[in-house]
DNA sequence: ACTTGGCACTCGGGAACACAGAGTGCCAGA
DNA sequence: TCTGGCACTCTGTGTTCCCGAGTGCCAAGT
């Protein structure tokens, strides 16, 4: 049904286009890839492409762009994912050593993307359900209040403000720090609600209505709010890049938090890469771009999800090299902090 | 030079202009505000107003558009900040009481004032000089690594990952941290780095290698990084708002951290507002934007600031009251958390 | 059964042109 | 000092026209 040849053209259909961003014809085909045979012949094949909603011409009489279902035959099949030139691993692995806490490796990660592939770059905080627990700290701030500090494994460092129910003084406090540290340290954050079900039984009686408060605030933490944090840049890329749609629609979706969460998408495996083709991706306003991400961890854990947002006409073998790259990097730099 | 009717011809050009986006002509004026004269008399006016500089024609015989000086004239004495209504007051304080912790009331206020203004909110977090120290925290990782975690007055907590020279045992990092406190607490965190002169002296001699690693991490952190860290929103406003100039060089210059702390610009008093219009602002690839800041705080201290980024052509009544009340009310809300 | 050259056809986009409309500047008169 | 009148100057829009790139199809060649 699809011959060499055809797949062939197909790709240099896709090659072209993606460099030029004009509809590509025949005759532009054979001179620029030498295919070995005729203008015309190469219009049977078009037509044939066509035919089976890979290509499309814009209106009658202009050259051939690929479709949403022809990029994604070309990315599964036609291409393959362009490793980075030294040269660019060094800058990538200078440039990220240089953070000093998890907040700039984040920020660094963003515009390293961004600059790399010339695309919009977005970086999730590593999970908060997938870290464990390094340290709770309890900070008093006034008689009845505190400030509960959370430090995951992954340097992430999530702070609230509690108020008490009654004064406390600061000996039950280091009290409650030491149960608290001594059973939560460790633990995966995925498990602190059953494990924190077991403290209160290990305090005096008359620290658990306090316990229960902080407690509560701790759980709240973790599952409400922030579970995942995430951050994008480089749209700057996006204005010179000219979508096929609107760029509002597109900044709009990318200033919904949810959206751009659900746009990562569900994890792969580690530093797989996962590609999403136009209309393939779950947000209408997002027609007319692609999103090329992957997962990045320590040792064989996912811990969150990068990726890039650029318009579906972009080069996906370079793209996807460089996310890859840049996950691979980040995933390093996090285990050896 | 300038009488009376002549002004009010340059506000109602720019009211015109402002709403309609479209050079306003001298009979569309005549015949939208009540001025009582004619259009030729208007015209006299206009061609004044043009030789001074406050007003200019795209092209001859279109209608007139305010100029950079156009707009300064009016801001500075044709226009009256307007006020909010009460809905919209009650909708920013219940948008704000919500927030938990300081990233979310910064988070928040960003939303908050791109959608009350339609444009580009830009906020700065509360300035560490300008913050004093609650509580410092050690945190032990590791044989010979510990965390350090310093929260201010504000709600900002700066952490940091330290490598000791030697190994420590938690009960010399007790010690430690209560030296630090106990030196540090309320401080000023300009006035940290003469405090922490003192504070080896205070420490047994063995400890004061240890010390003198976590000290400078800390001085490090004041100064060196993060000094100022901002953020921003609603970048999707921009894109409708048809700016003169591309939004591609706005969206650079929104991405620089430095070019954007300039652009709030120094200090005023507290709550006063600053406005940057056009070329009057620090970066030439703003030409055709212009900046509404003001400073916030708790008390009669300045801490940062925030403000918002439009098109020249802004409704600068409706952008200053906007931008004055929500500085005012996270003031209000860091004072009291 | 493919491939190829030839040919008529289609359509978008640019150039040339005319035209209406909005707006101006200026002047003479109230 | 204001006003009505008038001639003038543009821009933007619509129309028309034409070129060229690209196509689809067909008949002939391998």
């Amino acid at each position: 049904m699809l011959d060499d040849r055809k797949l062939a053209v197909l790709r240099a259909i896709v090659e072209d286009y993606v460099s030029t961003n004009e509809p590509v014809g025949s005759k532009a085909l054979v001179d620029r890839h030498n295919l070995g045979v005729s203008p015309a012949t190469i219009r049977n094949d078009m037509a044939a492409l066509e035919e089976q909603g890979y290509i499309t011409q814009p209106h009658t009489s202009a050259g051939r762009v690929p479709t949403d279902k022809g990029y994604r035959l070309f990315v599964d099949r036609l291409s393959q994912i362009k490793p980075l030139s030294g040269a660019e691993r060094r800058a990538i692995e200078t440039f990220l050593a240089g953070a000093v806490d998890l907040d700039e490796i984040v920020m660094r990660t963003v515009r390293l993307l961004a600059q790399l592939t010339r695309q919009v770059a977005v970086v999730q905080y590593p999970s908060l359900t997938r870290s464990s627990v390094r340290h709770v700290e309890i900070v008093p701030l006034a008689e009845r209040r505190v400030m509960l500090v959370l430090i995951t494994n992954t340097g992430r460092v999530e702070q609230r403000v509690v108020d008490l129910p009654e004064a406390i003084g600061d000996d039950r406090i280091a009290n409650l720090r030491a149960v608290l540290n001594a059973c939560l340290d460790g633990c995966g954050l995925s498990q602190v609600p059953e494990t924190v079900a077991d403290i209160p039984e290990r305090l005096p009686p008359e620290d658990r209505p306090v316990a229960a408060t902080i407690l509560s605030v701790l759980l709240e933490t973790l599952v409400e709010r922030h579970e995942e944090k995430i951050v994008f840049g480089g749209t700057a890329n996006l204005a010179a890049a000219d979508l096929s749609i609107g760029l509002r629609d597109v900044l709009e979706a990318l200033e919904e938090q949810v959206v751009l969460i659900r746009l990562l998408g569900e994890t792969g495996g580690l530093s797989e890469l996962t590609v999403r083709i136009g209309s393939e991706n779950p947000y209408s306003g997002l027609r007319g771009t692609s999103i090329v991400a992957a997962g990045y961890g320590s040792g064989d854990r996912e811990l969150a999800r990068l990726g890039v947002l650029g318009p579906t006409r972009m080069d996906y073998p370079v793209t996807m090299g460089a996310v890859r790259a840049v996950a691979r990097y980040v995933g390093q730099i996090l285990a050896g902090s």
